[in-house]
DNA sequence: TTTGCATATGAGAATATCTTTCACTATGTT
DNA sequence: AACATAGTGAAAGATATTCTCATATGCAAA
């Protein structure tokens, strides 16, 4: 267990209580796009004694640093995930609140080749599509 | 001028000051993609007399009436722009803040296709390119 | 391994954005 | 013109996030 160790000093951030234990959790596998207020609430479930600023504080930091991704899906809060290598897109289901991960070379390619031809370069995107479970 | 009027009553709302005057500030075209305080502040600077509160609760009402769109960029604010026939997205410049409007209808296919695969339906989407000038 | 110190933390205040409440006013219909 | 309904401004409230500051902790040097 526990790599959180090597992955803080890796990018340079001390080895603290809060931190291993942020990280741990957006780390297993159930817990992906967890909002500020979602951390906070399940540290304190597990019993930690954190402060919710230190949770946004943790997230901005850890978001800095590649850790982890923020999200603004429509709804007034960011929503955290782990950083993975593989870079994805996002698909809301606007009744359930779901979110399902893609990946489309062909929109990322066509969103390069739009930026440059403006003469632009790109620096990141968001892509977000709100849906709904087809049922004809 | 002024076919403001006509404009609300098609969307079913009563013809008042405040709505007038912030449907022809979105309309003038230098104008576009403001934020709530942005228009708040507009019409102080033009002398009119309109709560803030009344400038939130008219966009989101010509968000309903589907005068105006609502755009979720970076940063915590959400702005608005008048909403026109053709569908298009955005382009922002993470240093100057210039947005640039651009419509993609390979883009617009992928998304409705990997929708579709994935069973649901497109019922909206978000899709915002953050770029910066390119000046090699 | 203890010490020293920069850095991190928790609690609560502060800020930013947006919404609600309420007493009052304006619209548009009769 | 009179009235019922809907709209308005001001201020309070709600929500999400950041800041302040006194205390605590990680970690490097001795």
């Amino acid at each position: 267990m526990a790599d959180q160790n090597q992955e803080l000093k890796k990018v340079g951030l001390k080895v603290t209580l809060p931190r291993i234990k942020i990280l741990q959790l957006l780390e297993a596998s159930e817990a992906r796009h967890m909002s500020a207020e979602d951390v906070y609430k399940a540290l304190l479930d597990a019993g930690e004694d954190v402060g919710l600023a230190t949770v946004y504080r943790v997230l901005t930091q850890f978001e800095s640093a590649g850790l982890v991704e923020r999200h603004n899906f429509d709804g007034g809060h960011a929503v955290f995930e782990i950083a993975r290598e593989e870079h994805h897109d996002h698909m809301v289901c606007v009744d359930s609140g779901e979110v399902i991960e893609f990946y489309s070379p062909e929109i990322e390619e066509m969103q390069r080749k739009i930026v440059e031809e403006h003469g632009f370069e790109l620096v990141e995107h968001s892509l977000v599509l709100y849906v709904r479970k087809k049922e004809d």
